[in-house]
RNA sequence: GCGCCGAUAGCUCAGUUGGAUAGAGUGACUGGCUACGAACCAGUAGGUCGGGGGUUCGAGUCCCUUUCGGCGUACCA
């Protein structure tokens, strides 16, 4: 794989500065901030000056010197107080571009490639999906095309919320409703029904319904409570109940999350950990790391240095029961076990971040999880509303992501449905509503809380997702013209638009490992922005198809087809993609 | 109380090891369709980067302090 064009130029300054005498200086070449003086700047002369007690000027104007004959650039300047200017020679960058375009991947793979557990999704089963679980799917979904871009391993596990009261909830209003049925009776010994005794939406009826009724009505909760202690404890029946209310749950949620183009590799949920739990705990009671506070079993995770002092990590509860940070430690064990993996990374929302460094401190402490194993949580912030508070429906209940999903996808089809070009029954309007959705979301810093708006969102216009699909259809309705343009190849640009779209391209690579060191979807989000206001511009002050000149037309065809890839690559890795029409 | 996070144009947001005149979008105003899609392009106006102090040749960025907001703060997940 190629240097990437600022390696290049990077080398090339670098070997400049050493040639005038200032080896020791690491410098970097970075694009232009000052795109009307030039396309890229070198400031490693002004650190300098006070090392080598000389003025940054100076030194520039010496490396300037070194450069003179450096067929690389084609304008190398040194300007006050020390900025070193540079263009890159036409030549050079067609030939870098030309050497992008046929090259199988935009960017080196990582040199280490990793073994990632990504923990994202969570759902609960038997409740529906709303959009408390949006960013963590979507977030979640482009990190891991993003990783697996640059070679990783990703083993994505959506893991599910299966297991404690609220199945004891589920079974027991089951119970009230239809007693009559085979799991109740201890004495059964015969096959259970293949089929479920009951819907997906029966059974996201029943969950609220119990979880009301269990506030005002002792006596049911407490024989939730049994209900769950006899699952946990493996009562037949009640075990094969469970395994329904899995199969109908979880076939409901592959088919919202398969709406979303988010996808799993696991299913796995708190119940696979339930194993993993006692064994674990004998474990730490042998290391002595478990000890006696208040009357629960804890892990201390205090250090010295903390400027405020971390409350111990709870395993087991006064009366015995285990909680959250017991199942994830458990689920770290199972993890180690499974996929010995070298980083796990969990995506939920950033309340739960004291939660994560108590389990982490705690897997290091009781020597479930080596150091060389990364742990790391992103905390993603809330999705608002237009009045800055967390998100809601007009009639101020918790939105379905269903409903939320075809809110947008309603909107978009009536707005191309003055267009009058597609007439698909909506498949183009879903396409587009996913991008809308997911851009909105993406665009933003993830650990910031955002404005949801999906007027802004589903607009055409400005820095949306539709404005990158617009533009890749755009140049799928020229090549559709144009033949075979596979072999055609990139010259050397002859205007300006051309040049600028040249430079922009040059930048994947660099964007592309930018978005992947820092787990950073957003940083793709502006780049494909920057990239198809490029192409835009291009686009429209460029003759492509009746430029009478062969050779031009030729290189056009090639640039715009490189550009097309750029963004599709892009958008894939946000996770989603473009229609041919729209 | 303590801790974490945030505050950048009317609104929604970027801003990479500290670098030149702090950038986009949107809204407002203006111009451009007999060229490959005007869902586009070009231009104008809009800023004490919450306030104050410090470090530095240079601070939206680093340090201190302060105001406001969000969240968390041992037996929920």
């Amino acid at each position: 794989m190629m240097k990437t064009l600022i390696a290049l130029l990077s080398a090339q300054v670098q070997s400049a500065f050493a040639a005038a005498g200032f080896a020791d200086a690491a410098v970097t070449v970075s694009v232009s901030s000052r795109p009307d003086l030039c396309e890229f700047q070198c400031n490693g002369a002004m650190p300098l000056a006070k090392i080598h007690r000389k003025a940054p000027l100076a030194i520039a104007q010496e490396v300037v010197a070194q450069l003179a004959s450096c067929a690389v650039f084609s304008e190398v300047s040194a300007v006050a107080p020390g900025f070193i200017n540079l263009r890159v020679s036409p030549a050079v960058l067609s030939q870098h571009l030309e050497a992008l375009r046929v090259a199988d991947k935009f960017a080196a793979p990582s040199p280490a490639p990793r073994r990632v557990v990504l923990d994202y999704g969570g759902p609960n089963v038997a409740k529906p999906l709303h959009i408390g679980h949006l960013r963590s799917a979507i977030i979640g979904e482009s990190i891991k095309r993003i990783y697996r871009y640059f070679g990783d391993t990703v083993i994505g596990d959506v893991h599910l919320g299966d297991w404690g009261l609220q199945m004891g909830l589920i079974i027991t209003a089951l119970q009230e409703r239809q007693p009559e049925l085979p799991y109740f009776d201890e004495s059964y010994a015969g096959e259970y029904p293949a089929d479920a005794p009951f819907t997906i939406t029966e059974l996201e009826e029943i969950y609220p319904a119990a979880s009301a009724k269990s506030k005002i009505d002792a006596d049911f909760a407490a024989r939730a409570h049994a209900a769950t202690y006899k699952l946990q404890n493996g009562v037949r029946g009640y075990t094969a109940l469970w395994l329904h209310i899995m199969r109908v749950s979880v076939a409901d949620l592959k088919k919202n999350y398969e709406n979303l183009h988010v996808s799993f590799d696991i299913w796995m949920g708190e119940s696979d950990a339930q194993p993993y739990i006692a064994p674990m705990l004998a474990d730490m009671e042998a290391k002595g790391v478990l000890t006696q506070s208040e009357g629960a079993q804890v892990i201390s995770v205090a250090r010295e240095d903390d400027r405020e002092e971390l409350p111990p990590c709870i395993l087991v509860k006064r009366d015995g029961a285990t909680l959250y940070a017991t199942t994830d430690l458990a689920t770290l064990v199972q993890r180690m076990e499974d996929f010995s993996p070298d980083k796990v990374l969990y995506l939920t929302d950033k309340r739960q971040s004291l939660h994560f460094e108590q389990v982490f401190r705690a897997a290091r402490i009781a020597g479930i999880v080596p150091e060389s194993t990364v742990l790391q949580h992103i905390g993603f912030g809330t999705m608002n509303g237009k009045d800055g508070k967390p998100f809601k429906t007009r009639e101020g209940g918790v939105m379905r992501l269903e409903r939320l999903i075809s809110e947008i996808t309603q909107f978009i089809a009536q707005k191309i449905a003055d267009n009058q070009t597609v007439s698909d029954g909506g498949k183009t309007a879903g396409i587009i509503a996913i991008a809308a959705l997911k851009y909105g979301d993406l665009s933003n810093l993830a650990t910031k809380d955002y404005v949801f708006d999906m007027e802004r969102f589903a607009s055409f216009e400005g820095n949306t997702g539709p404005y990158l699909l617009y533009t890749i259809v755009r140049i799928k309705s020229i090549l559709a013209r144009c033949g075979d343009y596979a072999h055609l190849q990139i010259c050397e640009a002859d205007n300006p638009a051309q040049k600028a779209l040249q430079l922009t391209l040059a930048q994947l690579p660099e964007q592309l490992q930018a978005s992947y060191r820092d787990s950073a979807p957003h940083v793709l989000c502006a780049y494909g922005y920057d990239l198809a206001v490029a192409v835009n511009k291009f686009y429209h002050e460029t003759r492509i198809l009746s430029e009478p000149d062969e050779a031009k037309k030729q290189s056009y065809i090639a640039l715009i087809a490189l550009a097309k890839r750029a963004l599709e690559t892009c958008i894939d890795l946000l996770g989603f993609e473009a229609p041919d029409k729209m």
